[in-house]
DNA sequence: AGCACGCCGACT
DNA sequence: GTCGGCGTGCTC
């Protein structure tokens, strides 16, 4: 018998199915979805691969052996190996890279682990930034990029620190050695969910609405069709419900459920409505759990031990079979598209995957994406809406303030307005909660000089470094590269450096100038950087430990606190302000969502919008509710200017150590593109190629060709080709080819 | 990635 | 003549 392998690839310059034969003693092991050890090239050095197929016989003579069959269960299903293939081939990635999405996580290193090691750093700041400093100029590299990575969190797992800041064990070993950090075994808490008693909930009479919705998804269950549905559902009108009847009514088919959620929602009170009404049948898969938890998870899956799992994007891959219902909550969240290759889009995989499986895929969202309610109205998806909230609570007034007034007519230089104050010190009085938001966007706190206008910016990135207020640090948020904060100016050598921006940190500190009283809880990756503290911070706030919760996107999403009767969404303009053509979704999605925490429980609830644009259309869409205005609003703009849904977007990157080189290589490819480009065809516009915005990262240089296209599909083997010659031959330019990116950084 | 093959300049 | 530069191609 004959085994096709594909080969453990880093490089991805072998991305191609090898045959092997199959000795007699491992027939019965050797299964397609297995890992194999296999000698591989001239010096037949072994290396590790997955059978993908066996067959009777192969076109080559003088096939090699497997050597040795790898564990006892297979790591990629067989039934997801064709969603592999769809995958690498769709998004341009190797068919490895498409497999990892399916197995199980530390695969590689086999292991389950019930500990973790974590590395901790023993010296001081100052102390580490000398030798940081000194290790570069040895060039001890990895080195350094730990103790830099420390100097942030000060304590890290050991896999992240090899994984995603680019050390290596040996430099931590060598660390440990000369006693700059303590490596520390930490007992991993399993099944941190299940372990918690949730009382059990049962299904709750559903409203009109939901009953039209939930009745439907039964007949389509039941049918066991391959419909596609959208669901619009204001905020608070209960559209959970309608997943977990939906999903009880999959599990009494005997079928399995994909609950997708954006990872920014996965939180401890989202899970618990799954978990009281599920129980142990629901596997949950989130960033906090760490590899060993998440193998458990994986396991419980592809043993049928579990009937539903919650997670994010990654879940999609989910090793279940026999689906009944894939769901997408909140279908609008740019967190469903992958930014790292493979650049998949978890509602492209759901649709396939709902295909293949013949199951229903419902996806549901408050403020539809422009592209997906587009396509629902002309039919690609049953529309269904649910426009009251749950308890016939109405929605909150919301006012919007004219920011422009503030300065000159309030003479008031705060960054809250005196309406926002006012309505501040009133919810304090009556003793309820408020949530204000503060969009990071745009609010990037570098440092300049004020004298020369110098911008301190990283050595490695072309990017300004961000600063660290907390721990007074300045770092860059693509390499992880560290310094102290500078007091003169590494340029002029004026004292008067600043740093700019406005962030949760500073708000919060205003805050507390102007109620000195208030108790405020702030959020933001800054304060949620531990495991769990995100999960405490909305404790506190739940048991009503604070007045005030400040935040950024964490705080509009799904949190569902009843005596929440006043939302401020600071500075709406720097959501606006990008320049993006989804600027406007975006800016709307996030109003409605946040002004939608209000006024949940039996008070009713308002939102301040605080702008120097109170007429933006965005803005005034937002403060009347009006998802159907807005759409039709931005529809006529997109078709106008000819964006998505009207076609698609095709961002090839190319990335390189030599400048020229990279500059060259492109200019290749763009005269290639020229002349497939028509005015009429296919693809019918082309920008650059040209320096992408952030020209540099991690000493490598990065231009970009931005193309649009009629259809992406039609473009797609052209595309192919092109990736194929970078990929495959020897060149010194990486190549990313991305279809309808979120960031075109 | 690794390793071999092959086609050129420059060196005992 | 031949040693070694790296551009190109292949790995079942």
């Amino acid at each position: 018998m004959v085994a096709k392998v594909i080969i453990n690839n880093k490089e991805q310059n072998i991305d191609k199915v090898f045959d092997y034969s199959i000795p007699m003693v491992l027939e019965e092991r050797a299964q397609v979805g297995m890992r194999v050890l296999v000698p591989f090239g001239i010096g037949n050095r072994m290396v590790d691969g997955i059978v993908v197929r066996i067959t009777e016989k192969s076109e080559y003579k003088n096939l090699k052996e497997i050597k040795k069959v790898l564990g006892s269960e297979p790591v990629c299903q067989p039934w997801l190996l064709d969603l592999c293939l769809w995958v690498s081939e769709k998004y341009f990635c190797s068919l490895y890279q498409a497999i990892r999405l399916t197995t199980p996580p530390g695969m590689e290193s086999g292991v389950r682990e019930k500990t973790m090691k974590v590395a901790r750093l023993l010296v001081s700041q100052d102390k580490a930034f000398d030798t940081i400093d000194e290790m570069r100029k040895k060039g001890a590299t990895a080195r350094a990029r730990v103790v830099e990575a420390l100097l942030m969190t000060e304590c890290l797992p050991l896999s992240k620190l090899v994984r995603e800041k680019g050390g290596s064990y040996d430099a931590v070993r060598s660390l440990e050695k000369l006693g700059f950090l303590a490596v520390e075994e930490v007992q991993l808490v399993r099944d941190a969910y299940n372990e918690t008693k949730y009382q059990k909930s049962t299904a709750y009479k559903p409203t009109s609405e939901q009953k039209v919705v939930i009745d439907h998804l039964y007949n389509v269950i039941e049918e066991e069709k391959n419909e596609k549905i959208l669901l619009r559902g204001v905020t608070g009108s209960g559209k959970t419900e309608v997943f977990l009847q939906a999903i009880e009514k999959v599990i009494e088919k005997g079928k399995n459920a994909i609950m997708l959620v954006p990872e920014i929602s996965l939180t401890p009170q989202m899970v618990e409505r799954f978990v009281s009404r599920f129980g142990n049948q629901v596997a949950v898969i989130h960033s906090a759990l760490s590899q060993g938890e998440r193998f458990d998870e994986w396991n419980k899956i592809k043993n049928g031990e579990v009937k539903v799992v919650v997670g994010a994007r990654s879940a999609i891959f989910a090793p279940f079979r026999n689906i009944g219902i894939i769901i997408l909550d909140e279908e609008h969240e740019n967190s469903y598209k992958s930014e790292t290759t493979p650049r998949y889009h978890a509602i492209d995989v759901a649709t396939k995957r709902a295909k293949d499986e013949n199951c229903v895929l419902l996806l549901a969202s408050a403020t539809p994406s422009v592209n997906e309610f587009y396509k629902a109205k002309i039919g690609e998806y049953t529309l269904f809406e649910m426009t009251k909230r749950y308890n016939e609570g109405a929605m909150p007034d919301v006012d919007v303030v004219d920011m422009r007034g503030e300065l000159f007519e309030n003479k008031n230089r705060s960054p809250i307005s005196l309406k926002l104050q006012r309505e501040i010190q009133k919810n304090l009085d009556n003793g309820e909660k408020t949530i204000l938001f503060l969009n990071r966007r745009g609010y990037s706190t570098f440092v300049s000089c004020r004298e020369c206008g110098e911008v301190i910016n990283c050595p490695d990135c072309s990017i300004a470094l961000t600063y660290h207020k907390r721990k007074d640090l300045l770092s860059c948020h693509y390499c992880g590269y560290t310094m102290r904060n500078v007091e003169e100016c590494p340029s002029c050598g004026s004292s008067y450096v600043k740093y700019f921006g406005t962030g949760t940190q500073k708000i919060e500190e205003e805050i507390s100038r102007l109620f000195p009283s208030a108790r405020i809880l702030r959020m933001d990756t800054d304060t949620t950087s531990e495991k769990c503290s995100h999960e405490k911070i909305l404790d506190k706030f739940k048991n009503g430990e604070a007045d005030i919760l400040l935040g950024t996107q964490m705080v509009t999403k799904g949190l569902d606190f009843h005596d929440v009767t006043l939302v401020g969404v600071l500075a709406a303009d720097t959501t606006l302000a990008v320049d993006d053509f989804r600027a406007s979704e975006r800016g709307f999605s996030l109003f409605t969502q946040v002004c939608g925490r209000a006024g949940r429980g039996n008070l009713s609830g308002r939102a301040i919008i605080q702008t120097y644009q109170p007429f933006n259309s965005t803005i005034k869409f937002s403060r009347q509710h009006d998802y159907l205005g807005f759409y039709e609003n931005e529809i006529i703009q997109r078709k106008r200017l000819n964006y998505p849904p009207f076609c698609d977007i095709i961002y090839i990157v190319a990335t390189g150590e030599d400048e020229q080189t990279v500059k060259e290589e492109m200019e290749k490819i763009g005269k290639r593109l020229d002349k497939e480009i028509k005015p009429d065809g296919n693809i019918f516009s082309k920008t650059g190629p040209g320096e992408a915005p952030i020209s540099k990262i991690k000493n490598n240089y990065r231009y970009r060709i931005l193309m649009k296209c009629k259809n992406a599909d039609d473009a797609h083997d052209l595309l192919r080709s092109i990736y194929e010659e970078y990929e495959k031959g020897r060149k010194s330019v990486f190549l990313t080819i991305d279809i309808n990116p979120i960031n075109m950084y």
